[in-house]
DNA sequence: AGAATCTTTCAATCCTTTCTGAAACTACCC
DNA sequence: GGGTAGTTTCAGAAAGGATTGAAAGATTCT
């Protein structure tokens, strides 16, 4: 077996690994596939190239490009006396992860916080009416708006450190990230 | 409209909420709805309460129960003269997430890795076996070597963090978050 | 031991998401 | 303008997950 069998083989197997984490990242498998597929080999790649690599119709690879790009983890590229489009992946990892963190926030985030502070609105004035031979009612009131009120305060913490995060400042976080786990036991040293 | 009624749609309206966001942590809709059903009432319920609540079949409520108990974010409890074994949520949030995040990195991360240090393996060799003749070939595994060696470290940096904040100490870390969320701009006061 | 009560399992069904492939569309060239 | 190369769209097909419900399995009580 020649080392190029062995390189693709490595590389099929990364983009079945990629292909699995899918779900926990929340894009289809085939598109994290063919972002593993940019991203692996670090060369621009056109539609033709990922159909051809992965197997799968042509229609599914422009979704699939086209979805990255709106993630803005890939981008066009072009040769020069070529027509064709071709894509290649972001090639700095915490780059593309604050990408996604910046996607998965407006995503689902942002939604979820509007959502809350509805539901908040919705029972902000329950107590005053529940009337005063009711206790029961009046407490599962108050149990009601302090577990709300919990899970806002910390999807606000969420999206504020993840603010930092993805921001040009998150560099002193990702190098604060890096040396922190680096280096777990050895902060008593003398 | 009473008060309790409003309640109940209050309720209601969370539970369909966090049931939307099920997908991005990784559960099925329905048992982040059980969740939301128990987080947010704050009281014991039994599986009928959870079967007629939200309407769903004794077959998926079973399950959906079990596979919260599995996750660690509910647990059994019993009342004194009744047989039924009643479940109840985690109150506090951040003790909810961390539970979250560690098994999500004992699902996701810790596979992923493995995979990664396999995939290294398959390629650590190969370098040497391309015969000079074929700088191309040399260069496109000197590419894949740097591109998966980034990723493993990026996941084992995450896995690291992960660590520190689900442990004790990570209260720490969730006191530290929660102070830099809420004074973001007030670091200079005197 | 048997009855009563509650829980779990799993094959069949239903539903949602993903994928295909061919047609429509766009941009460029002669 | 007509032809060609490349890209996007979308209705229908297929795959993958979630849900049901009824039967089997536990557990506790008398």
């Amino acid at each position: 077996m020649t080392s190029a069998a062995q390189l693709t083989q490595a590389q099929d197997r990364f983009i079945a690994v990629w292909g699995q984490m899918a779900g926990a990242w929340g894009v289809s498998r085939t598109m994290a596939e063919v972002h593993a597929l940019l991203y692996i080999t670090g060369e621009p790649l056109c539609t033709d190239d990922v159909m051809e690599r992965l197997q799968i119709s042509r229609g599914n690879a422009s979704m699939s490009l086209r979805a990255l790009l709106d993630w803005a983890i890939i981008e066009r590229a072009h040769k020069r006396g070529d027509r064709k489009e071709y894509f290649h992946a972001e090639q700095d990892v915490w780059t593309l992860f604050r990408a996604i963190v910046r996607q998965r926030i407006t995503r689902e985030v942002d939604p979820l916080l509007a959502s809350l502070y509805e539901i908040r609105d919705m029972t902000a004035i329950d107590r005053k009416r529940a009337r005063s031979d009711n206790e029961d009612l009046r407490e599962r009131i108050d149990i009601h708006n302090q577990r709300l009120e919990s899970m806002l305060e910390f999807f606000q913490t969420l999206e504020q450190l993840a603010a930092m995060f993805i921001s040009p400042a998150g560099k002193g976080l990702q190098a604060a990230a890096t040396l922190l786990s680096k280096s777990p036991r050895e902060e008593a040293a003398p």
